[in-house]
DNA sequence: ATCTCAATTAAACGTATGTTTACTATAAGA
DNA sequence: TCTTATAGTAAACATACGTTTAATTGAGAT
């Protein structure tokens, strides 16, 4: 029976290797026996253990996902709690929303294996793939934090917090794709920036974008 | 023998239909045989135009994005002779990098079958094909743009133009693949904005966040 | 009319993919 | 000890891929 103590069960092996794989070659490039020979496992157990290539990349987002959401609703909220009856600003929305993606980021490598990485490449892998297992992830998260904007700049019209939230989006997850990639490009920083002169620049870049018109 | 002047010629078919193609399904789920019975071609044709599947993805980004960096180069070179002596506005650099962008993807249709709605994907697909067929259009412009941005606001360091240029990268290419994407989505506008509004928002938006600290 | 050569085609090739099968190993329960 | 269920495995399966081959077409030149 499955170990969940000890954190070295193949499925475990498996995820982790899978998450690696998909943000270098992309969810079709990497393949069933691309990911069972760097994880050390048989062929078979993918199939055994998620039914199907389908299962398993569902099992990676959901693992990395569903935490994300539920650190970026947890900080918006505290946000609003701690604004009491005026709307929080806009530079404590877009922390909310950017911080705990860095830092999960951070934490997990920073530079090669992050699965931040993936959410980089994910913006725009083949549509069928995200509309299934990323954008159900997304969606219940995008209507609070989109709320919150209008909210924090009454003037925006309902199009303009649309057009906004796409771009924050964009800058966020080029960014981390970006990090990701630093040691290889030439032209870059010779080194990562620190979490939290990242996690400041994406918010002041990203609120200036919004208060601008 | 080809037949220029009429343009309705087997490899057009073929980049018209691969462009297509590959913005929605990406670069490898994208098959010869999707691409050629889209084309109404034969199989083969493919291998005799352009030698591979690889000889193709050259010539697909060859078609569309020697153009646009030229027009890009073009603007940025327009807007430094009319700035004279002092630098031009980062407004000006901005517009030199956005505009020829959407009017690239308003004029081929806009909402389906734009060239830019392959570029947005490609940010972050396989990284292979993006460093061999992509970045090397890229590189030339990118170094002029970046030189442009650090002579327009002389106080950001060498890193943070890094940073600002990547930026404006994501919120240029997110915002053009959801342009791209808003017949499939519920939540967003019922109509894509006309393309002075859009590039305007892209221009306030980025040269905001490229001003703020 | 014949030749020529680029363009096109149907069919096959070899390889890689995701999946399934049938079998073995292991360890706890009665 | 025998049973049972879970986990892991080697081998085969059917399909889809990019590519190649060999044959055919069709228009312009001689």
């Amino acid at each position: 029976m499955g170990d969940k103590c000890c954190k070295h069960t193949t499925k475990d092996k498996i995820l982790d290797a899978t998450e690696k794989l998909f943000a270098e070659k992309g969810l079709d490039g990497a393949s069933m026996r691309d990911i069972t020979e760097a994880a050390g496992v048989n062929l078979a157990s993918v199939n055994y253990h998620f039914g199907s290539k389908d299962g398993l990349m569902a099992a990676v987002f959901q693992r990395r996902l569903a935490p994300l959401m539920k650190a970026r609703l947890e900080l918006l909220e505290a946000a609003e709690a701690a604004a009491g009856d005026s709307p929080p600003s806009i530079e404590a929305v877009m922390e909310a929303f950017i911080r705990p993606a860095v830092e999960d980021a951070s934490t997990r490598g920073y530079k090669n294996e992050s699965f931040l990485r993936l959410m980089g490449r994910c913006l725009s892998e083949p549509i069928a793939y995200i509309d299934k297992h990323v954008h159900p992830h997304f969606e219940p998260f995008i209507e609070r934090f989109q709320a919150a904007i209008a909210r924090a700049e009454p003037d925006l019209t309902h199009d303009d917090v649309f057009w906004k939230t796409c771009f924050v989006f964009g800058v966020l997850h080029h960014g981390l794709h970006m990090l990701s990639r630093l040691n290889c490009i030439t032209f870059g920083p010779d080194e990562p920036p620190g979490v939290e002169e990242f996690v400041q620049q994406l918010i002041s870049f990203t609120s200036a974008g919004i208060k601008s018109r």
